[in-house]
DNA sequence: TAACGATATGTTTGTAAATGAATAACGACA
DNA sequence: TGTCGTTATTCATTTACAAACATATCGTTA
């Protein structure tokens, strides 16, 4: 009998600042754990990604925004953090209703496919 | 004045053959060339890729596909050369068809978007 | 004012991916 | 049957990217 495999579709949506990537799903993500964690260097750890890199994307993501998505927080009994922004907290939800809606129109496209 | 970013939304999509991806844009508009140029030395000359890479996306595609996207065509005057099957055809048309779908949805969405 | 741990940044190291060269095999056609 | 320019595949090399390391700076708090 011949195989017959299962296709599926995903996608992904960027948002840009003119010709510059300004938000993806990683940066979100990165964004959540440092409401969740208090620093970029906590979320880059959980994330298991390099600190460098993760303080690089939140500084493309200032410099790319109309205002910054997160702020430091330098000094006391801790040594800092940063915090996210209110323009961060809009942007998340912004990118999260988008995606969804996405994730929904092509679910119902994709049924009415016969591949 | 506070400097106003121009956001603008961009988004690929892909399809997936169970855990390996299958047919993105990319490997699209290498077909594309193949039935344009007739064959897959050409079409990777065209779009600026190693015939290499160009031969192994071929080849995930055929081996993921349930027939063959891409058949060979060895001989003749001119040496040979690749032609794209009607799954290929139907393959490209599906494609296309989702993307313009997703891209009208999204344009839809993002201008009520207030960035 | 000393200490703390985070931010901020340059430099080096390591690794995976892409490239290019080189070559064998192919088979219709003249 | 020789010719042609493909397809198909290898191998070494280069390139690009990510990680790792090192270190200066910061400012609140105890």
């Amino acid at each position: 009998m011949k195989k017959k495999i299962k296709y599926n579709v995903s996608f992904r949506i960027w948002f840009y600042a003119g010709e510059n990537k300004f938000l993806g799903i990683g940066r979100v993500e990165l964004l959540e754990r440092i409401i969740k964690t208090g620093s970029i260097a906590n979320a880059a750890k959980e994330m298991k990604m390099s600190y460098r890199q993760a303080w690089q994307m939140v500084a493309e993501m200032n410099a790319r925004s109309n205002s910054p998505l997160v702020e430091k927080q330098l000094g006391g009994k801790s040594g800092g953090g940063a915090i996210v922004t209110k323009a961060g907290f809009q942007a998340i939800e912004t990118f999260q209703t988008l995606e969804n809606k996405v994730r929904i129109f092509i679910e119902n496209e994709t049924n009415k496919l016969t591949m």
